[in-house]
DNA sequence: CGTCTATTTGAATGTACTCAAAAGCGGTGG
DNA sequence: CCACCGCTTTTGAGTACATTCAAATAGACG
């Protein structure tokens, strides 16, 4: 049950048996299916989520009722709101199950505590808050300076998994455009399909 | 020379004095006239630099040659290129002065042994990371579902003081828009100043 | 004062959205 | 097995948001 876990954290930092165990006895496993609730907006999150199976989006509704996807997750990826834990502040994201999911889940506070006697896991988590980071620096460069088109060229090229397992009026939402005009930046793509390839 | 740096350090954590004395022993200083670079995309980052006094812009250029400004940067912040630095690639960002600078800085291998040292310091810089990621996320969300009017609103608000340093065409290049537009955006609130206040 | 850079203005164009409707597609029940 | 239902995707027309290009003003600085 722990060894997609285990092995994503040692890929990272070295831990001892006696840390391994320790750790992972700290985890509970919870299944979620489709369209289930992890977090509701509003909440203040308790708990940081490793996913063993499946597929969730996180994502913010705002006061006009509009969703807007800010990512999906899937397996041995890590998903939860730090904002909401750090701050004690009721989260801004809500986060949902695309799939039947399987999940590891460790309580925040518990976490915290842990950092204390593994030092290397405070370690393990500040290199994977850096990678996320720096991943959402580039999706606002992305987002920024290029179109609509290009954005879901990058799109499906970094995702190209994802591209299959998400409905398509969901990736609109990610890339921030209505489904009708990612329709037609599809029908537009597949006129010339050489441009996806050309653009490696 | 230290004071706000240990300041900003200790607000988060605590340090004796001797961890203070040790840590601030790797930290030069220097100071950077406007206009001057810090790092230009293409170099390796090695240093993490500490604002003192001053301001500065993180951007990256693309192929077409346009500059995209990713953050400003003022006293008692952090600066400098995680990615580059955690991945030895080159830096994907240019960092330069918009005002004559003050700076302490420090080699990011360093920063990496004092963690042993310190293990504080390895939570003080995880906590700093999570908050520039939240607040990224936070970006994310308003660019991809908010009018450049909204998003320019939302800037003045939270950072009054920025709008003030900054020329316009710089605090466009931030939004994603032309300095043409801005411009606009400008004159149509001008005409109703009250829509500004009411958005507290 | 002149020069250089930043900001404003306007017209024409392109990008993306709204609204309405049609077509596709996967289940479910008769 | 087919008919129907609900949900997703596609299409098209009209509109709003944002850009480009060119030119005029305004500001900063030597």
């Amino acid at each position: 049950m722990f060894t997609l876990l285990v092995k994503h954290i040692t890929n990272v930092v070295s831990l001892s048996n006696e840390e391994i165990i320790l750790l992972t006895s700290h985890f509970k496993h919870k299944t979620l299916k489709k369209k289930q609730y992890l977090l509701e907006q509003g909440e203040v999150a308790r708990y940081e989520y490793f996913i063993i199976k499946g597929c969730l989006k996180t994502f913010n509704v705002n006061q006009a009722g509009e969703e807007s996807i800010l990512s999906f997750s899937t397996e041995n990826w890590w998903v939860g709101d730090l904002y909401s834990f750090w701050t004690g502040n009721p989260s801004s994201y809500s986060i949902s199950a695309l799939e039947d999911c399987e999940l590891l889940y460790i309580d925040n506070d518990v976490l915290e505590t842990l950092y204390l006697l593994i030092p290397k896991l405070e370690r393990y988590f500040r290199i994977l808050l850096k990678n996320a980071y720096v991943a959402s620096q580039r999706r606002i460069i992305l987002t920024i300076n290029q179109t609509a088109e290009e954005r879901y060229i990058d799109f499906i090229k970094r995702y190209p998994d994802l591209e299959q397992r998400i409905p398509q009026y969901m990736v609109a939402s990610y890339l921030g455009i209505t489904p009708e005009f990612l329709s037609k930046i599809r029908r537009k793509i597949a006129h010339k399909p050489v441009a996806v390839a050309a653009a490696e």
